[in-house]
DNA sequence: AGTCATGTTGACGA
DNA sequence: CTCGTCAACATGAC
């Protein structure tokens, strides 16, 4: 379900419950739940693959991990993780991590790490990989604290858009092709959304689950990179090897 | 039926 | 104390 794309049609869907009174919470999750009934939601916000129902003193914070879902006015028969109800509708999340943040976000957050957010910036996301010069491209890209939002899939086709093998080392990728590829990340991002919400995405992988490599034909590799072992596809031929 | 995957966290041991 | 490894969480596609 997530990677920030998908989070931010799902702040589309749930933003309508703005200034509407929590009537009741229910669910499994480990939270103080009672301190947020009759309590009004002051706003959404995203952050990377986070949702954040925010009240007047602290945030419902939801991360959907591999397999969350939602339900708008609806309901089904999995376990409930948690669930608002309004006067007029309710909102129910399933298969997901639930904690509170207190006290004001931005002292949570850094917003410009967030590679949909409005503020994201590539000089920022440049100067925290700076210091990560052994580490993998695969790896890095997958830090939250410096792409916040970006997953497997995004990763997958940014590394094969900008001809970059996925176990190449940061501090050996020349400058020019960090750059690129920092930028790619924002711009895939947005079409990720775009396709997302038009239910095309999957047809417009290039890399990721796909078999040939329609640049040059040859096979693409699977394989399981870096140190979070998180499955690559990558053509051999078409992406360079930086190490 | 068993494996695996758009992900993260916390426990445990070296 | 810090690092790495691994299980846990839990659903659905193949």
């Amino acid at each position: 379900m997530p990677e920030g794309p998908s989070i931010l049609i799902l702040h589309e869907e749930i933003k309508k419950f703005t200034n509407q009174k929590v009537i009741e919470i229910s669910g499994s999750a480990k939270i103080d739940k009672d301190r947020f009934i009759n309590q009004k939601i002051i706003d959404f916000k995203t952050f990377g693959k986070h949702t954040l129902i925010c009240f007047k003193d602290a945030a419902i914070r939801i991360h959907l991990l591999m397999f969350g879902t939602y339900l708008i006015n609806d309901s089904k028969s999995t376990p409930l993780k948690i669930g608002l109800r309004f006067n007029k509708g309710e909102l129910n999340f399933y298969t997901c991590a639930v904690s509170v943040v207190e006290g004001n976000l931005n002292d949570h957050y850094d917003w410009s790490a967030d590679i949909m957010n409005d503020k994201w910036s590539a000089k920022n996301a440049k100067e925290k990989l700076d210091e990560f010069p052994k580490a993998m491209i695969c790896d890095v890209l997958l830090d939250q604290n410096i792409f916040a939002g970006l997953g497997n899939i995004i990763k997958n086709e940014i590394l094969y858009r900008t001809k970059i093998h996925p176990e190449s080392i940061v501090g050996k990728l020349p400058e020019k092709k960090i750059k690129t590829l920092i930028k790619e990340a924002r711009v895939y991002s947005f079409e990720f959304l775009e396709w997302k919400k038009e239910n095309t995405l999957t047809a417009h992988w290039l890399a990721h689950e796909k078999k040939i490599c329609k640049r040059c034909n040859l096979p693409l590799i699977k394989k399981h990179t870096g140190k979070n072992k998180r499955r690559s596809y990558f053509c051999t031929n078409c992406q360079e090897l930086y190490k």
